[in-house]
Order: C-alpha cells, then structure tokens, then sequence
DNA sequence: TGGATTTAGTTGCATTTGCAACATAAATAT
DNA sequence: ATATTTATGTTGCAAATGCAACTAAATCCA
C-alpha cells in the first residue's frame, strides 16, 4: 500500500478518540474475523499480514484474498451471498484496527479525530483496493495454470523492480491463490523449469 | 447501483460546472474507451450497458466486467500492468460521463457542483464497486464450469428475487464472461438440464 | 532432541475442459 | 426479401487438469 499516512502511527489515539474503533492483536493462524458473524465490520491491517479464505463444500480452500500492512478489508466490502465461509486468518503476529463502518459521514461526535483521518483517506484507500481486486481478476480470468503462474510472477516481478523475488505465499497456499490443484501447479513449474523459463529456489523464484 | 442519487439528472449541470467533465454518447458496439491510451480516466455509465474487454496473445476473449446504469469505470481503477488490450464497449445506445481523475479534493474551482456531488458519494459508489468486485472475484474462483455456471444463476435469481430470471448476456459473452470455453459450457448446460437442476428458454432461465 | 505435523515434490490414471469443425437458427444489413 | 453475418447447438478427439496416493524434506512443538 503506497498510501502516504500510515494509521498504526495513530492507533492508540484512534482507540481513544472513537468509542466504535478497536485495536486487536492476532498471532499466526488465529482467525481475525469472519464474513457471516460480523456484519458491516471494517478492518485495516496495521501490522502483520493475513488471508481472506473460503472453504467451499467440496473441502476447496481458496484464498479470495492476501493483505498486508495498510489494507482494508471486512463484511462491508463483501455482500455475503453464499453460505460459504469466509474467514480471515492471521499469517503472522498481526495488528487490525477493527471498526463498524454504518457511513463515513455519520460522524461519532464533531472532533472524533478517527473519522476525520478515516474520511480523507477512504478514497484513496478503496481506490487502492478496486486496483487490488482488479488485478486480481485479471490473474483468475487467465485460461490455463502456466498463464497464471506466469502472470502472478511477472506481478511480483514488477512490483520487486527485479527478476528475482520472494513468494509471499507457501507452493500450496499459491494453489489455493490461484484456484488450482496443487499437483498439478507442481507439474506446469516443472515444466517452466526444464523450458528454462524460471529459475526456482524454495520461495526464491526468478523469470528468465 | 442502488445509489439514492442519479448522476444523470444532473448531466448537463456537471458538464457545465467543470471543465474536466464531457458528457457523450455511444452506439451499440463502440469503443467508449481503450484504458491502454487513456490514463487516468474515471467514468459514470450514466444510460445503457457496457463491458470492459481484455483480448489476449491467444485471441482469448474475455469480459473483465459488466457494466449498467451509474456503474463507475476508467482506468483509475486498473493499474495497467500487462499489454494486453483493455477496452470498455458499449453494448447498447448508452450515455457516459467522462472525466480526468486527479484528486477528489483537488477542485478544479471552488463551486464546481461535480466535484462537491462527486465527493459526497464517491466512497459509496466505489465501496459498491469493490463488492462488485468481490463478487465476480468468487464466481471466478470456482473450480469447475458447472458451479461457475450454478453460482452465476444463483446470484441472478437472488438479485431478480424470482426463480427465473433472464441472462444479461448472449451465451457466447456469458462463456467469455466466465472465462471458460463456450462449447464446453454448452454441454455442461446440457446436463444441467438432463439433470432437472434448470430449464432454459433463449436467454430465459429457471433454476429448479 | 526427537516425534509429529505440515509442506514439497512426484506420478499414474480418470475426468474435465478446450479445440476444431460442423449444422442450424436468428439477427442484421443491403 | 434475400444475402450475410452472428449466435446457438452439437460432437469427436486431444490436451490439460484434478485426484489419489505416495515419498522426502522441512518445520513445529513438547
């Protein structure tokens, strides 16, 4: 998130100056919140990293989702249709501002110093996050399993200003990304490998 | 969009107001705009219908996103990343607010009456926006093309409030829509019908 | 430290999906 | 009204993908 305000410099402030704002910390693989139970709740990530999953009912994990520091996510950005369930789950030791959102300019009280900070950068912040998504698609419409590997790691490729970067992700974590069997995502990065295409190291992984 | 405000109402007001701001029209099968030539560009879809299209080096086609009535496009939302052509194409007579997003609160004057409308519900419009978003984002992380194709029904049922419902594309976009290949669906449709699980009449469809 | 659990890597086989090539129906243009 | 184009529907076959079942390596944890 390239935004130029970092909220976890103002969390404690936040915490005090607005009754409906809550700071939380998580460790690793704790559920932070889930999509069916916690209705029109707004989150940001202030440290830390965490997945939105689903498991659908044939036993698929999916993950719909992966933020780091400074992305915002909850119910309000997801109309729950489907009875799947929709967590979010901590990767790491994490921080999240977790609030309810009812509308930006329905103010607390007149100097609530979160809902004037949170009513500059919404904009800017959603606008990020419609980009995220965006690009996100752009990767899931893509028709075959070496077009999307590919894809994710041209991504990383370009935001790490190198042709060598790290996967945020474990090899099976990325499968669950990408929609995709695991075997079988294993079997095309083979096959990227023997075409010399990538170079692959562990999470190291360089395109050629 | 279930916006409580019609940005077309006030179409002729806007483009008065600000100079950044062009109203213009478009004919069944146009280009309304091309986001590889077009930086930075925000839309309001404010009549007709329009899809945002990606063509890849395969041929591929693919409907990245259907747009309807105060729908919001424009590259703004799309950080474009790979070469492959991304254009918006009217898919009825429709009506289009074009405009060069800076800043929201960087007014191009001080009574600009777009910028004060556009301000007060920008973070609605792209908050529904991201749930657009993350709607299309599940129906794409399906696993296979019959729940592809069940989840896509289900959501327009739940939407027309009605078991039965019509399709808002032909079935050769629904296919591009759901980035699979049409044959292929066809025949999956086929069973779902043999199955009993829907009936199907032209576009007109009963989930059972 | 050592046992248990998770992740990575591999492969054969079944199934699904995509591709190509049609025929027919519908829509559009002249 | 008729020709042309586009959309729908179908099928055989090839290729890609998913599934199951492993082994090996790495990581976690008591």
């Amino acid at each position: 998130m390239n935004l130029n305000f970092d909220f976890n410099d103002f969390a404690q402030d936040f915490e005090k100056s607005c009754q409906k704002v809550q700071i939380k910390h998580f460790s690793k693989n704790e559920v932070i919140t889930s999509y069916i139970t916690n209705r029109n709740q707004f989150c940001i990530l202030l440290e830390g990293s965490a997945d939105l999953v689903r498991y659908d009912l044939n036993g698929n994990r999916t993950i719909v989702e992966h933020f780091s520091k400074n992305d915002v996510f909850g119910e309000v950005f997801y109309n729950v249709t489907t009875n799947n369930e929709l967590l979010v789950e901590s990767k790491d030791n994490s921080k999240v501002l977790l609030y309810i959102y009812d509308n930006i300019y329905h103010k607390c009280r007149t100097n609530c110093k979160f809902h004037s900070i949170l009513s500059k950068y919404l904009p800017e912040l959603i606008l990020e996050k419609v980009t995220h998504l965006n690009t996100r698609i752009e990767l899931l419409t893509k028709r075959s399993i070496r077009e999307k590997l590919l894809g994710y790691f041209t991504l990383l490729s370009t935001k790490n200003l190198n042709k060598t970067f790290l996967l945020p992700f474990s090899l099976t974590d990325l499968a669950d990304y990408l929609s995709i069997d695991r075997s079988a995502m294993m079997r095309e990065m083979k096959v990227l490998k023997e075409e010399g295409l990538i170079e692959k190291n562990g999470h190291k992984i360089t395109l050629l």
